[in-house]
DNA sequence: ATATTTTTATGCGACATCGCAAATAAATAT
DNA sequence: ATATTTATTTGCGATGTCGCATAAAAATAT
């Protein structure tokens, strides 16, 4: 019922009503039946968009068909039901954030110093907090994380939404774990320092800029948070 | 739809069919029409409860007026349409907050230390963050943050939702600035430390336990969390 | 060409949800 | 007692929501 015309589909390749059958550079040597006239990445984007500024409860099949252009039968078909539909878009989106991360948060180069890196590693989360979607920001934006403004409000009712919470949640906690370990290991934090209470600090700090960006925070608001805790963290 | 029976009202002043006029102790003359069959604070507890396990959207009217025992009409004729209901609840989540802080977050007598204050604070908001409601902690429970968990699901759609979002943050974030300014006054704190950053890394502490705590986290674990990082803010 | 397979289109049915309107009930004011 | 005021009860109507079932369409296999 809302106004979701910013959601329609550009007319990407897989998007047309009959697709060139190589369009899809899938190497497979093309299935049987008749094929899929729309993308299903596109379509989880854009349902992950929807999801990220409606929540779960308040984004119905009938927008999401209306948004993609894909009717609510291909949509079940395709991805089942909402709840599976839901953490397939999440999924999606913890790999794609995921992916930042790996690349961000190394020491390898010993001259990288450990402020630098946190400081990269809280770009990237800032970022996406405040409406980043590949590269540049958006009109209709997505603020916060998609996951705890949505996943906090379902999961008690969802034992899936429960259960990825909680991965998520031991995922940060193991990465940054590890990370401070390694750190340390390399010199790069004293042997009187504690990993796990740094990995927790970070994570905090993490949680808080999500919530502070749902809010409307400003990136340079986000960032002066950032910067005076880690120049106390990592003087 | 879903099984609501253990929110119903127990029966308590102003909770039968007919109250008995002196039994609302508040001191007004009494009004003119047909008293009220209900007692809002009851409802608005009871609302409260219902919101925060299963969130706005997914909590209608209908359960509401089921589990309350007062209809519709008159809950529209008491608090106004459902998003009112939901600010006038939320509104006395934050009091009751608000006054367990008050009371723990003084640094009066000279002899507190800093440290056992802020881990007073920490157990106040552990309690209510793991399904503690007036002491003991209860079945069906009301897990982390009610108003994070339902507030940043619903802020973008909702004007009043975010702007008492805003200002809740606004709330924390002076709260302890000014603790920890009259800290540092007291010498509670070093002068050079900066008590905006110790601010700061309360409030994101607080932020990542309210999601925890939603997540299933135990009130040991949280406690464990809080530990160790106050030993290392205040050692 | 015909059959087979897969996707898409259309639409129905059951139920939920909200706001509102009209009638009824219970108290006080005069 | 009667009028007035305020609450409650009952129920309707419009719309939203989901899952499913059936028919049509577009591709490949034989």
């Amino acid at each position: 019922m809302d106004d979701f015309k910013a959601f329609e589909l550009p007319d990407v390749a897989c998007g047309g009503e009959a697709v060139d059958p190589q369009a899809c550079a899938c190497e497979a040597p093309r299935k049987r039946g008749r094929p899929r006239a729309f993308d299903p990445d596109a379509v989880l984007e854009t349902v992950l968009e929807m999801f990220w500024m409606r929540g779960f409860a308040n984004t119905s099949l009938d927008d999401i068909a209306a948004a993609t252009g894909v009717s609510r039968p291909s949509l079940s078909a395709t991805f089942g039901d909402k709840e599976a539909l839901y953490l397939k878009a999440m999924e999606r989106y913890r790999q794609g954030i995921s992916g930042q991360l790996d690349q961000v948060l190394q020491c390898n180069g010993s001259n990288d110093n450990l402020r630098g890196i946190i400081n990269r590693y809280f770009d990237v989360m800032i970022r996406s907090y405040t409406g980043d979607v590949d590269g540049e920001s958006e009109a209709g934006e997505c603020l916060g994380c998609a996951f705890m403004c949505t996943a906090l409000n379902e999961a008690p009712r969802h034992e899936s939404i429960m259960s990825v919470l909680q991965g998520t949640i031991e995922e940060f906690d193991a990465r940054f774990e590890r990370f401070f370990v390694k750190a340390q290991e390399m010199g790069h934090i004293g042997s009187n320092q504690n990993p796990k209470v740094m990995s927790q600090m970070i994570t905090s700090l993490t949680s808080s800029l999500a919530v502070r960006a749902r809010a409307g925070a400003s990136r340079d608001d986000l960032k002066a948070i950032v910067d005076a805790t880690t120049s106390f963290l990592f003087p």
